[in-house]
RNA sequence: GUGCCUGUAGCUCAAUUGGAUAGAGCACUGGACUCCGGAUCCAGAGGUUGCGGGUUCAAUUCCCGCCAGGCACGCCA
């Protein structure tokens, strides 16, 4: 990684003068050189001399370096770098032989979990659930890609009151299948696949539980509602390629006793007091917070108490580090659940908050409002079957999570208006065309040879690009940005396409040429399967 | 009222966490295959980065104060 080897040589420069400090190595606008850094204007201060004399410092000691073919000093004291031909040679040959592996670095053993798609199941996914679905999937790849140990994981809020109301409101609409009129709970589920389920259910159990209520019914019309929603969610996520490796339920943890446990922790530590029939929690001996109910006065636990047993269990199984990802309407659970982490002597840096911001669904330019309660609601699935799965992800992705996300349905749908998403697939089915084109012409592809015919410009910073997902990977991950993949990749495509039209590939008078240029197609195709692979779109052949 | 997020070209968004003349796409103007896919490419025009201070070699980025929008402040999840 060229980023990584210019840092390192001038870190040993500054060392030779015993100094320690941080600098950056970056990508300048194109004039400027292939890398720059600000290593002399920081270094100004500790060699006590002008930002232009210590790059003049630098620029001796880098003079005979095969690695730059010049280094040179701009503007207030930038360090500017140009790679030399012959190592870029070095690299492609290199992407060529280790393929995939050549961004892969070792292996990182640390065990990490995300937890995100987590919801109360008593509805389809929304549009809402899309953003974080996408986020939490493509963030979970790139880990894994660089070596992590991932878990992802979605929790479901089986146990609550939530559940109750959704049973009792497809209970009503099973009712009025026979003409019998009952009011919904108010805050019930008015949705229209409740009326679905009742259907169905009244062809397999006829007018059985017609009129009638008690615990057991409750209890058959819960797990009947909740089988059936989760069908439901399976199947979009299924649609949207997005798999989770394990889906812990909030009952199984009561059951477990983890919650008990977790009362008791609190409770030897005199955190837990009670007041008005409730059982609460002493927050405010913490954090600057009001204190919170844990068990509601009518012995019902709240969804605060089974999440902090949920996390109590999450370091039980020795996650390195765990990340929940939320709306950003849940960040006002942020500090409490930091403070009870806390009050269970769990080390602070043990859990992440990931927040995206909401995501507003227009239609004719009208905002589309979305509910779940209220039934007014466009459902992820909705969405993928307009816009596609490979659009939906990309769209996701592309944003910065902090930004609202204006998803114009009309727009997204229109399949003549331009979209980011087939530009990059379109840059790959061209590459895969040329392929094509070579063999019906006879052009045989020697791999790996030739390439060191490649001088131009435009060839050198195509293999600089490729040579900078390594340092976008390591990007994503740190600030947690899926859409610095998407930028990177979208930028890539730009480099080929004006490759593409300005410099002909497949040139009979010159076979060296076009081999060496096919080598160079060949590591650009690699890098498209990687991150295409990892934002979970496909790799069209042809379009 | 308190806390979190946001404010960048007409619109939708970037800007490598403090770097050089703030960049793309759409829309607009004008160009480019008798040719490897024109779903592409090249060029032009478009900006007081919400406003006002501060910090320093350097601020869209950090700090303070305003303004505007979104969200949250439950014995909801």
């Amino acid at each position: 990684m060229l980023r990584e080897l210019i840092y390192e040589r001038l870190k040993s420069i500054l060392s030779e003068q015993e100094f320690q400090y941080d600098f950056n190595v970056e990508v300048p606008d194109e004039r400027f050189g292939d890398f720059s850094s600000n290593v002399a204007l920081i270094g100004a201060r500790y060699f006590k001399k002008p930002p232009i004399e210590v790059a003049r410092y630098f620029i001796n000691k880098l003079s005979n370096d095969p690695l730059f073919s010049e280094v040179s000093v701009a503007g207030p004291g930038f360090l500017n770098f140009k790679i030399s031909k012959d190592y870029y040679i070095n690299i492609l040959n290199d992407m060529l032989t280790k393929e995939k592996n050549y961004w892969k670095p070792k292996k990182n053993g640390l065990k990490l979990q995300f937890e995100y798609g987590s919801a109360n199941p008593t509805g389809p996914f929304t549009v809402g659930h899309g953003r974080q679905l996408i986020i939490g999937d493509v963030l979970s790849n790139v880990f894994k890609f660089l070596g992590f140990d991932v878990t992802r994981e979605m929790y479901l809020n089986d146990a609550g009151r939530q559940i109750r109301l959704l049973a009792k409101s497809l209970w009503v609409r099973y009712n009025e299948l026979f003409g019998k009129s009952f009011e919904l709970p108010e805050d019930g589920y008015k949705g229209g696949y409740l009326i679905d389920f009742a259907k169905k259910l009244k062809d397999e159990i006829g007018d059985k539980y017609l009129e009638k209520w008690d615990n057991e019914i409750e209890k058959f019309f819960m797990d009947y509602a909740v089988r059936n929603i989760l069908e439901m969610m399976n199947s979009t996520l299924e649609k949207l390629d997005s798999k989770f490796d394990s889906v812990v339920s909030e009952k199984s943890l009561i059951e477990k006793g983890l919650v008990d446990e977790v009362l008791e922790i609190f409770k030897n530590k005199g955190l837990i007091y009670e007041k008005d029939g409730a059982v609460w929690f002493k927050v405010s001996n913490l954090i600057n917070e009001e204190d919170k109910v844990l068990i509601r006065s009518d012995g019902t636990y709240t969804y605060f108490l089974t999440d902090i047993a949920y996390h109590y269990d999450k370091f039980l199984r020795k996650f390195d580090k765990v990340y929940d990802i939320f709306g950003s309407d849940h960040h006002g659970h942020i500090p409490r659940m930091k403070a009870s982490l806390k009050a269970l002597d769990i080390p602070e840096s043990f859990l992440d908050f990931i927040l995206h911001q909401f995501v507003t669904l227009k239609r004719n330019g009208q905002v589309v409002k979305m509910s779940t309660r209220s039934g007014e609601f466009v459902t992820l699935d909705e969405l993928i079957e307009e816009v596609g799965k490979d659009a939906t992800r990309y769209f996701f992705a592309m944003n910065d999570i902090n930004t609202h996300l204006n998803f114009d349905l009309e727009l997204a749908k229109s399949k003549t208006v331009d979209n980011p998403v087939f530009y990059v697939q379109y840059a790959y089915a061209r590459i895969n065309s040329v392929f094509e084109k070579a063999r019906e012409k006879g052009i045989k592809f020697r791999f790996k040879e030739d390439i060191e015919r490649l001088e131009k410009e435009i060839e050198l910073n195509l293999i600089k690009h490729l040579d900078e997902l390594s340092f976008v990977l390591k990007d994503t991950t740190e600030k947690l940005s899926p859409h610095i993949l998407t930028n990177y990749i979208y930028g890539l495509s730009e480099k080929f396409h004006s490759f593409y039209a300005k410099e002909k590939i497949l040139d009979d008078s010159d076979l060296p040429l076009s081999n060496a240029r096919l080598n160079l197609l060949y590591a650009i195709k690699i890098v498209y399967e990687i991150v295409f692979n990892l934002l979970g779109i496909t790799a069209p052949d042809h379009m």
